[in-house]
DNA sequence: TTTCAAATGCAAATCATTTGCAAAAAATTA
DNA sequence: TAATTTTTTGCAAATGATTTGCATTTGAAA
């Protein structure tokens, strides 16, 4: 798990935020609180649900994890920014990433049309999955 | 207040229901079934919150309404569809719909790359607004 | 090591949202 | 129109995700 990622700095490297942050970069897509906590379980590491919430809401503030709601879900996930962008699907819920988002290319349109400096996005895209529509 | 919404089938029209649709149809930006609720009071209209949380439950199964969350605050958000793609800024909070969203011009290239039929999609683009660089 | 502010765990609190149920209102029928 | 049927509403109570207080532990600086 080599973590390519800065840790911020004014704040002390736990062993528990190393191991959510581990967990967040093996996660496939967005997951939740309760998602961390028990993966955390499965690795024999027992890290208090207050801890996690506490932890995942310092890393959103400093730009490390990317806080988001799925349609139709009511927790909050969570991921690293490259896993912001995805397709669910309306019909089983799958979730999956979209690499190189598109809309990247239109920083420049919208700057020019709301005037607004774009720092980031995130997008969610509904449809029916190939298992889905056969 | 021309309403152009058709008014799903199986369902009764009732005066709660107008106001809501109503309150929505004026919103500029997506709000809070609190907000809502306030903003019917202003009216003269008291509707319970239970009475708006269930309508905009029904309106969202029923595709009239989406729901949403905006980064940063921790309730739901609803407005019509036409209001799901917008600008926040990430330094006063001012949110701007985007209309005529560039990324639906990416419908087909998602159905090539990952073989979703594309329904919808929603997008929250952060940056720093005009009056906030100044 | 010693020191001490920062972080954790646990239990309790918060509060946005949901739900049960009796009363009110909309649609249907006569 | 009036009666009938079914849906919807309002209110209060419950739910459950998230937050918080506080005593204890721990990371990292000196
Ligand atoms: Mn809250
Ligand atoms: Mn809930
Ligand atoms: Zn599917
Ligand atoms: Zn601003």
């Amino acid at each position: 798990m080599s973590s390519k990622l800065k840790f911020p700095e004014g704040y002390r490297l736990t062993k528990q935020r190393k191991a959510i942050l581990e967990i967040l970069e093996n996660a496939e897509i967005p997951i939740t609180a309760e998602d961390v906590f028990f993966r955390l379980k499965e690795n024999k590491i027992n890290i208090s649900l207050s801890t996690i919430y506490r932890n995942l809401e310092m890393l959103c503030k400093e730009g490390l994890v990317i806080k988001s709601y799925v349609m139709g879900k009511d927790k909050a996930r969570f991921a690293l920014p490259d896993k912001k962008n995805y397709l669910i699907c309306e019909s089983c819920g799958k979730i999956v990433i979209i690499d190189n988002c598109p809309f990247d290319k239109f920083k420049e349109e919208l700057k020019q049309v709301y005037g607004f400096d774009i720092t980031g996005h995130s997008v969610e895209v509904y449809g029916i999955c190939p298992d889905c529509k056969s």
